[in-house]
DNA sequence: TATGTTAGTTAGTAACAACTAACATTTTGT
DNA sequence: ACAAAATGTTAGTTGTTACTAACTAACATA
C-alpha cells in the first residue's frame, strides 16, 4: 500500500511542524495539507498520530561520524582536533535541529528511556575525557587542571553557541560562528 | 470578584504546567484540579485560557540585579567580576526557568516583538562588550582579543552550563556547577 | 439580619480533532 | 488496454475541550 516517495514527504513534514510547535499542537489535517496529501493517505501510511510522531522520532541520525572520527583521524594536536570536533558537533546538531527541537518540546511523550538527544553528549563526553587524558600524559594539558570541568565547559559552549545561533541570530550579528569557535579553543589552548 | 490567594494559586499551577507540557497540552481542568479549585474559579479569574497563559508569562522576574551590579559593584578584577557574573546569569535563569520553559515550548504563542527571553541575553551582552572593553583598556585584556566573540563565548558557556545541568543533570555527576564555572574563568584569565 | 463577595455544581453548547468505513478516482506497471 | 496499487472524497462516529449560564452554598461585614 505504502508509496516510498509520500511517506517521505509526509514524515519530513511531520518532523517539520512537530518541531515547530509541539505534538499537541498539530493536527492531522495540517499535516496532510502541507504535505499536498488527503488525510486519509496520513492514516494509511502511519495508521495513527502516535505512531507518526515515534516514526519522525526515530529518524535521528546517529553519530557514526564521531566514533570514526575519533578512531581514525585524531592528530593529537590540540587545537586541530578541537576545532574539528566543534565542527563535527556543530554539524550533527544542525542536522539534527528539529529532532531536537522536537523532543524538547515534548519530552513527556518520549517514553524511550535512553532517547538519542540524551545518550549522544553523554556518550560525546566519555570520548573527550579519554582524549583530554590522553593529551595530559603527553604534558599538553596542564596536570592541574580537572578533565571533566574542561570537558563539561567544552561541551556547553559548543550547546551554548548552537542554541543562540538558532534561537538568538541576533547575537551572532556582528561575529560568525565560526570565529566564536575559534576564540574559544585558542584561549582554551593557552591554559 | 477576585481573591488574591486562589489567583496566585491558579497562576502558580499554570506556569508549572504550561512549562512542563506546552499550551495545548495543558487543560483549564487539570489546572483546576491541580489548584483545588473548580473549572468555573479559572475561568471567573481569567476569563480564557490564553489571557491565563499571558498572565502567567507576564511572571518573568526581569533583572535589576544585574543593572545594579553592572552600576554599582564592579571591582575591575576580572576573576572576581565574571565570577560573580556568572553566578547571577545562573541565579536568575535557575529563578526564570519555569518561564523560560514555556517560551522555548510555545514561542509561537508569543507575539510580543521583545519578549524577556530574547532581550535579556542581548542587554546582559551589551553590558559584558562595554566591561571587557573598559578591562581591555586597562590591559587586562589582550590588545588583540575579539570582544564580541569572547562575551558570546562567555554567554554561550554559561547558558549551556545551565541547559546541562536542568536537562542533563546526569553530566554534572562528578563535578559541580561551579567547579566547571571557576575552571572557565580560570582558563579564560589566562589568556 | 441583610448584603455582597467568592467559590462550587451541574448541565449544556459549539467546535474541533482523531479516526473509520465505503466508495470513487487516478496512477502505475505490464 | 487492463488490473492492481495508491490516493482522494465524503460522511459519520466518538471523544475532548474551551467556554457559558443558571443556580447554590459559605462566609464576612456592616
Amino acid at each position: 500500500m505504502p508509496n516510498k516517495d509520500t511517506y517521505e514527504v509526509i514524515l519530513e513534514v511531520a518532523i517539520n511542524l512537530f518541531s515547530k510547535k509541539g505534538y499537541n499542537s498539530v493536527t492531522i489535517k495540517e499535516i496532510a495539507n502541507e504535505a499536498q496529501v488527503s488525510e486519509m493517505t496520513v492514516f494509511r501510511h502511519f495508521n495513527n498520530k502516535l505512531n507518526l510522531f515515534n516514526k519522525s522520532f526515530a529518524e535521528y541520525v546517529y553519530i557514526p561520524k564521531f566514533k570514526e572520527f575519533f578512531e581514525n583521524d585524531l592528530t593529537y594536536n590540540l587545537k586541530d582536533d578541537l576545532l574539528k570536533i566543534s565542527q563535527l558537533y556543530q554539524e550533527t546538531m544542525e542536522n539534527n535541529k528539529k529532532i531536537i527541537l522536537m523532543e524538547l518540546k515534548n519530552d513527556e511523550l518520549i517514553t524511550n528511556p535512553q532517547s538519542p538527544l540524551d545518550t549522544f553528549p553523554l556518550k560525546l563526553k566519555e570520548k573527550l575525557v579519554n582524549y583530554f587524558l590522553t593529551m595530559q600524559k603527553k604534558g599538553l594539558i596542564k596536570q592541574e587542571r580537572d578533565l571533566e570541568a574542561l570537558t563539561i565547559n567544552f561541551l556547553s559552549t559548543n550547546f551554548g553557541l548552537f542554541f543562540n545561533i538558532n534561537c538568538l541570530p541576533e547575537m551572532l550579528k556582528e561575529v560568525s560562528l565560526e570565529d566564536c569557535i575559534k576564540d574559544y579553543i585558542d584561549s582554551l589552548i593557552e591554559s
